[in-house]
DNA sequence: GGCGCTCTTGCAATCGATTGCATAGAATAG
DNA sequence: CTATTCTATGCAATCGATTGCAAGAGCGCC
């Protein structure tokens, strides 16, 4: 029993007809070619042998394996996976399986991973990791691969992608702390290298400008990747060169994290003694020691646009490139307040 | 340049030998076939043209497609990541490249993941969403695909398995709350149909057994799932039945942070009124308000290991199941302290 | 010099589906 | 009633690799 596996061939004989027959009514787009008596006694003969047709053999045949590719950096870093749910649930719809590799940030690692994607003959590709001038995209363009980058972007509108209003959030955050009375906001940005980084960055100095804040150039620190320690690096920095800020504002959750390790090292109490926020607003953000008052962004949602405009593209590979952006939001949790007045609590010193 | 994949026949052309010949000369099992010049010859045209050989059609003539699934409940619970890091990266090693199918416990989605997997022709599976007597285990053995599980256990050892000693954990936990002087050790426990449940409920009992706990029956609660809202509910239950408890052993981080929000709920600070212990260590449990004291369990390793157990029974069908158990290791952080003696501290009211 | 042996290589079938083309029979037109 | 167009189905090639079998080349031995 378990030797034997059902084919089309065995669907054929049994309901008598020949497999291609087989072939086209069980297949949607040329069940009309089949008269519709015929059609139904195979569909039943089908169902009743338990037949399941093989992807792999009629992908050999139609260059198509109704599977697609995903690049991330890490599965492990917590933002990816919402997003991935997001992708899953909507290629599950058409019927598309997703194939998962990680980079860990390694460009050859990247490089070695698209090939192997590549060679298992993917019908495209989503991408959370290239940067903005990526090499990794013109190997997908030569390889005729279709593509859709998640959460960043080449800024040339050459490939299609799913991002955040970067510079919308980080305006989201500068203003709250404003309004919370901050006048000396900092910035711990992300790499620079990366859309994320940059768009993070650029809306910060708007909206810092925009809120009238202490004039100067802006204190920014860029931490060398989105990771805790180089954010408590960059903090350090920060801190050191403008000591006299109260409010920080991270590109991203795990800066964030790094600078209330900083702010802790040098005693600083947050919210007391300095404000914090962050940017995606990871799972167990709100279990943090502050909970992070941080910008939301819709994971998941990106994951959906993502695979339907890779879907698209599958479908119709001139059909036009596309940038969908999606509005991030404020949650404010434990890690913002007001700035102390200059006198009315003594500094806390910290153990 | 697009249209044209560079396939066997092209190497064979330019080699100026047969298709076949190219064949054994790629593949290392069969490359003593040929003679050293041709095979040399044939490599370096391969090498040249850029040849990928296409594993699709050749899973098609050997029946094998260098692919397999797994099955987890949920790729956001950070539980699960490490451990599909581990799988992968020793899969990766084999050539094998791994498909990922969220099931969010259901059993019906679970079911039908497997069965898209079984379509896509996977050379085994691995399950880490499995209860103790599950059905998926019989359609796997139906369909004559080898399976190993993930941190869970059928306990009949008919099928291969890798966990971690969830009796040692629970007694790591307990011993180091009775260490630190707590009598009144109360359990809230994952769901009994799940091993890992079932296995530390019984490594709790017997330890408290073992360091002389209070007599009577030992208070637990036993949560319907693996998720904060059901570890608070459970804490509540639990605290309301025996209010002298003054710590908690939880079945896992997520049903600690559970039993954090329910403390909370009643007025109680940890670690000062009541100590709390998780189970896993999941990223991020040192973040937490109080860092989570808690049991380690080897991700990673868990991973590795069940893909060289799986591994090894698609080599050979025939080999033994075998049952990997790992030891697991405290990690003490904050969430745990001595319990205030009665009367030298006035219980602290949350706001 | 003929026989048998090993070592290489080629030939052709095969895996399971899809699809362009051909054809038999039915339906329709004239 | 014949000619023509459809419709439904079968035939066979194809996708790209693998592999059992056959055959040719080279070689040693008696």
């Amino acid at each position: 029993m378990r030797k034997k596996r059902i084919t089309i061939e065995d669907v054929a004989l049994e309901a008598g007809v020949h497999a291609s027959t087989v072939s086209r009514a069980l297949n949607p787009g040329k069940r009309a070619l089949v008269s519709d008596v015929v059609a139904a006694r195979v569909a039943a003969t089908a169902q009743r042998l338990g037949y399941t047709p093989d992807p792999v053999a009629a992908g050999l045949r139609t260059r198509r394996s109704a599977t697609i590719g995903i690049l991330i950096p890490d599965i492990a870093n917590p933002l990816f996976p919402p997003i991935l749910r997001g992708i899953e649930a909507a290629l599950a719809e058409a019927g598309y399986t997703a194939i998962i590799a990680n980079t860990d940030n390694d460009a050859l690692r990247a490089r070695d991973a698209l090939e192997r994607l590549a060679a298992r003959r993917v019908d495209g590709v989503i991408l959370a990791t290239v940067s903005r001038r990526d090499p990794l995209l013109d190997r997908c363009r030569k390889l005729g691969l279709p593509v859709v980058l998640v959460n960043r972007s080449t800024g040339g509108g050459a490939t299609s992608a799913v991002l955040t209003d970067d510079e919308a959030g980080a305006a989201l955050a500068v203003r709250h702390l404003a309004l919370l009375g901050h006048r000396a906001i900092g910035h711990v940005a992300g790499p620079q290298r990366l859309s994320t980084g940059a768009g993070r960055r650029s809306g910060f100095v708007a909206a810092r400008r925009a809120v009238g804040g202490e004039s100067g150039p802006p204190p920014i620190a860029e931490a060398a990747s989105y990771g805790i320690e180089a954010g408590a690096h960059a903090a350090a920095a920060l801190l050191a060169a403008h000591p006299r800020i109260t409010a920080i504002v991270a590109a991203n959750d795990l800066l964030a994290l790094g600078c209330y390790d900083e702010a802790r090292r040098r005693g600083l109490a947050c919210p007391r003694d300095i404000s914090i926020t962050g940017f995606n607003d990871m799972p167990f953000a709100d279990r943090f020691d502050p909970p992070l008052t941080t910008v939301r962004i819709a994971q998941r949602a990106m994951g959906v646009e993502a695979a339907r405009l890779l879907l698209a593209e599958i479908e119709n590979p001139r059909s036009p490139k596309r940038e969908i952006k999606l509005q991030p939001e404020l949650v404010v949790r434990g890690s913002t307040a007001q700035p102390r007045g200059p006198s009315l609590t003594v500094p806390r010193r910290s153990r």
